[in-house]
Formats: structure tokens, C-alpha cells, sequence
DNA sequence: TTAATTGCAAAACTTTTGCAACGCT
DNA sequence: AGCGTTGCAAAAGTTTTGCAATTAA
């Protein structure tokens, strides 16, 4: 991806990105702080910031927006859905086939460049229903 | 849809959904204040959140989440999908096919009870990209 | 050396909340 | 009357920024 600006290897970047890309799940901003501050127990919330903003920048990692307050960020390239729960409030993953297809469509439709695309389900889990 | 608790109408709440169906644009909840304030000079920021929290939950905007800071909102609850473009921050309505069966299959996979799902394109628009 | 980066604190910004007054029903 | 709603101000939560000190290249 393009840098505009040079980039130095810091160590703090670089362990960001590495635990963002063994979690599972997509952590918001003050969760990679606090999974980070395990490996390193003086880094500051604004570094944490600046760097999810630069490694966004960079490509290296997926912002996703899905809160009031609160991104997400996304350090795997494989996409997955989700369901969440109206009463219970969980969310849970959905296995299966993503459709890649969608994005051509749109570009086509619409002239966008299309990078990725979410889609959430909504209603009642097993418990809930 | 269902209302958990009893509404009052109200001439504040009217006409911030009157104003939310007339506009074609997405607009955060500063800039439905800015317009509504157009006709109700002396309302109040917490009752624009506040309408705005009440009519997401008795269905009759949309909530999209779009931005590190603030949502934005939809007076078109009829089932249509959204682009979003990551450089300039608008949001676009995108034509087509709604895929319903999607719901069903993953109602069958997780033997949860969708309800209805949502699908987010995001990329670069195309005077972006 | 030099300029990107860090940590800290404060600022900026969005959204929520507490409360007395107001106004639907 | 009863209670949902309003407007105001203050609080809460997230993200950015200013700045001196570090530190990678």
C-alpha cells in the first residue's frame, strides 16, 4: 500500500499489529490497548490511536465502524458475518462462504471501487427466540 | 414495529422525522439538528439524540455507523444497502436485488430467527478513487 | 543529525444523563 | 392527574492534538 509519509519500525507499531492479527475477534481501540499493554505496560492510549490510524493508512489493517462510540479494527484479510442478538445483545460469527461476488457487482453498478464489504444479520438467537 | 413504551407525539419528534424523509443525503445527528433547528429555533441537542435513539427503536430510521465519531441516519427504512466511501465519508444508497434468501440460509445454519439482515460496501466513491 | 515517534495531559467532539418545567393524553 | 418529553447544563466516552523528550535511520 501507498505510505505518504516515511515509516520507522517501532516497536510499539509492530506488536500492535501482531496481536491484532492473533486475535479473532475485532477489538476496539481501548481493547488493543489493553491487550497491548500486556507486552508492553507503559504504552500510551494516543500511541495506540495514532498507530491504528497509520497502520490503517498503510492498508495493514481493516477499520471497521460499528458502534456509537468505538471502531473496530480488523487485522485478518478473510472476511466472516455476524449475527446479533436483538434481546440478548451477543453477537456470534457465521461460518460460510462470503460473497466476493457482491463487491464486482456494485463496482459495476455504481463505478465505486469497491474494497470489502459487512453484512450483519439481525434477530433472535437460540436462547432469545 | 413494536414500542416498548408509550409515545407521545410530539411536535419535535414529528418534524425531525418529517425533515429525515424529505433529505436524500445520510445525515449525522449534528446536521439533523442544524436542519430542524430551521423550524424549531430554541430545540434542544438532547431531544434530537433523544427522537433520534426512539425512532431507531420503534423502526422508523435507519442507524448507520459510519464514522469513528457519529452515526448517521436514515429516513428510508425500506430494505436497500449501503456504500460507504472511506475517503470523502458519504454514504450511498446502492440499488438491487435485496437478498432475502441469505436470511433463510442462516436461519437453517444456526437455527437462530432472523429477522433481516444489512450489507455495507466500503471503498472509494467515484470522484475518490 | 534529523525528523518520526512516544508518553503525558489537555482539548475536541459525540452522545448520554440528571433534573425541574412543560405538555400530551 | 400522570407521566412522557423538553431544554439546559454537566457528565461520560472516544479520538485527536500540543509538546518536550526519545529514538530509528
Amino acid at each position: 500500500m501507498r505510505k505518504e509519509i516515511l515509516r520507522r519500525n517501532t516497536r510499539q507499531r509492530e506488536i500492535i499489529l501482531e496481536e491484532l492479527r492473533k486475535v479473532k475477534s475485532h477489538p476496539a481501540a481501548n481493547e488493543v490497548f489493553r491487550i497491548v499493554r500486556r507486552r508492553i505496560p507503559n504504552i500510551s492510549f494516543s500511541t495506540v490511536y495514532r498507530n491504528l490510524n497509520l497502520l490503517r493508512d498503510d492498508g495493514y489493517v481493516l477499520e471497521l465502524t460499528c458502534g456509537k462510540y468505538s471502531c473496530r479494527y480488523d487485522g485478518t484479510v478473510s472476511n466472516h458475518y455476524h449475527f446479533y442478538c436483538l434481546k440478548c445483545k451477543r453477537v456470534f460469527d457465521i461460518e460460510g462462504p462470503v460473497l466476493k461476488d457482491m463487491d464486482k457487482g456494485v463496482s459495476k453498478k455504481t463505478n465505486f471501487k469497491v474494497i470489502y464489504h459487512r453484512m450483519d444479520f439481525y434477530g433472535y438467537c437460540k436462547g432469545c427466540k
